[in-house]
DNA sequence: GGTTGCATGTAAATGGTTACATGATTGT
DNA sequence: ACAATCATGTAACCATTTACATGCAACC
């Protein structure tokens, strides 16, 4: 799914420009399971321009550049239609913290506890700030959900094995104090 | 983390050659994280090679072409070690699938619904592959359990959240046998 | 006075995927 | 017969990230 395609998707919400646009994927609903940036959103906006898949108004600003806001047209919203008919990709996670824990036995234990502690923490924050949104459309609420579901599994499967590990990864070695 | 660091993690669990690396991201522990293909994995190889990280022997075979069986080095062990001490790069998931289902009032509900029941499908397939592996060092068996633990919780939502959605979908529009 | 937020855009560099090229053997 | 598995590698193509370029206003 490209960024044209996403960009497609966030104006299918309602107008916005290419700011608000990113923020949807850095703050926003679509943050958990997708990613755009400037550098890859302005071009696209560009191009379904192009297309005539969105129109622009031009909100001229005092001292920043004029504010481009962008609207789905008819053939844009039918393109977008298309799209989501589309077989989906399969998913795919990308965690370095896996691979890390993975070979949890070529680190200090007090660096995984680290590691364990800082991502638990990270999930505790993520579904603090997703409890509570807007969601009309039953989608909305329904891929909302989905993320709290497994964010919370995440969470709690580290919280219950950390120990475990912990003990595993310090019970051949000799206790630090003593042996060194 | 690049395609060179994931070489070298593989290739610390004993000496592999380029295919048999890539079938750790395809089929084994690592493809529920990390994704590394034939065109990334060969000249990862190459570079680790130029840089003294890994050590080959070429076994000749028949018809097929000689079989390279790479070994990490002492040097490629230190590089590993240091890679895996570096903070990890937040996690990102990509998922077609949420997206289609986030709009999910744009999509004919049998469509829905066929995506959601493949999933499913898909889940439960990969958690039933997961169970029972070999799992020495203790990192391993944590993030087996992990995967198992997100898979599960991801399917059993969907199991339990499908009908709501459905059910929201539909709720609206008049049956279609009657109004169409 | 420094950081954050607003606001757009380009260009170079990175990195990876996809497709191609080759070809025997084994299983269905 | 046909597909899959084994086995390596290159090159064109693609997309995205990162850095650059610019600059005001508001908040701390």
């Amino acid at each position: 799914m490209d960024v044209k395609t996403l960009c497609l998707s966030v104006l299918s919400l309602g107008e916005a420009s290419g700011y608000e646009i990113r923020k949807h994927f850095e703050e926003g609903a679509f943050r958990h399971f997708q990613t755009a940036t400037f550098g890859s959103i302005y071009p696209a906006l560009g191009k379904l321009y192009e297309l005539g898949q969105v129109s622009v108004i031009e909100h001229e600003q005092d001292g920043r550049p004029d504010k481009k806001v962008y609207t789905l047209t008819e053939s844009g919203r039918t393109a977008l239609q298309q799209a989501l008919l589309r077989d989906p990709a399969p998913d795919a996670m990308r965690s370095d913290l896996l691979v890390q824990l993975f070979f949890a036995h070529l680190l200090p234990p007090e660096k995984v506890a680290a590691l364990i502690d800082q991502r638990i923490a990270e999930y505790r924050a993520c579904i603090e700030k997703m409890t509570g949104c807007t969601k009309a459309p039953p989608g909305h609420g329904f891929v909302q959900g989905m993320g709290l579901a497994i964010y919370s599994a995440a969470a709690i499967y580290l919280e219950q094995n950390k120990a475990g590990l912990m003990a595993r990864l310090t019970a051949d070695r000799p206790e630090k104090d003593t042996a060194e």
